[in-house]
DNA sequence: GGAAATTCATTCGTATGCAAATGATATCAA
DNA sequence: TTGATATCATTTGCATACGAATGAATTTCC
């Protein structure tokens, strides 16, 4: 019997265990370095925006005048961070807030004719950000890479 | 001529435009759900450690005594980031610090017995927090999505 | 050797992101 | 009706995440 051989029964003893946990495989571990090559693109091409906030601003152009709380609820924010965001695009007049007049609780959030400009201006940009961000991808790749991501979200 | 036909006109004269884009299936966002969602079901397992405080112990554990920027590097974070993270865990007493000797403005980190012992008794917890990630994929849809996914980081 | 450029670490400011606690308003049910 | 619940929003506290500025130490290059 080899030393080789001693080496290999030393490691098939330890079994699937802690020695081969390779932080570099897992998937959280990607997922946020994925997440973090997106948003520096991101800030590559729309400086003056953070994602959430072009989120927020993309949401309301779809929907129109919304709930705070609702808005959260479509781009996937809780209550707390919403309130940031929506706060810093009121500051910088891209959207204006009101309090629904039946439900005195609500508190509804729409575009400013600034913030449609705005928003309408990023989009183009917003594609160009996702076709990098999806650059390293053929386009059947791309296809696959979605309909798992979407699995997993 | 219908209505329906004049509407069809109007859609259609707008081309491949603002009009189809749909934030919820973008590659961004999606992304960042995914990374929520992960983040999520880590706090589920591991309820005392943050991913990235996590991420820290797990790489020194492979390689051992690192400068806290090589650290960084390896774990993705740049210094202001890595700083907060070591801090925190130095508080807890799961590692120490040392200046380099020779280099005297790197600064040391390692794992203390305690911050060892911890990160063993985590790993298992991990590899749970992976597969749990993953299940929503089949076998074979993981190694796919892990390998599309690589590319992407 | 010494000036210039680099590297390591720290600090500051800004922006998510979430848990938990709180207050105001609505809704439900007895 | 009223008491219990639920919902909406806000606030606080903590933890990433990163750009930019700063200072200390090292390396490079002339």
């Amino acid at each position: 019997m080899s030393g080789g051989d001693n080496l290999l029964k030393l490691v098939e003893a330890e079994g699937p265990d802690d020695q081969d946990y390779l932080l570099q495989e897992q998937v959280g571990f990607i997922l946020r370095k994925a997440h973090q090559r997106h948003v520096s693109i991101f800030a590559g091409r729309i400086g003056d925006l953070t994602p959430p906030q072009f989120a927020a601003l993309a949401k309301l152009r779809d929907v129109g005048e919304t709930s705070q709380n609702q808005l959260g609820t479509m781009i996937a924010m809780d209550a707390a961070t919403v309130k940031g965001v929506i706060d810093r695009l009121k500051a910088r007049g891209l959207v204006e807030l009101s309090r629904h007049e039946v439900d005195k609780r609500r508190l509804l959030v729409n575009l400013t004719p600034d913030g449609r400009a705005a928003i309408e201006r990023l989009i183009p940009l917003a594609r160009e950000i996702t076709q990098e961000t999806l650059a390293p991808l053929s386009a059947k790749e791309v296809a696959t890479f979605m309909r798992l991501l979407a699995k997993l979200a």
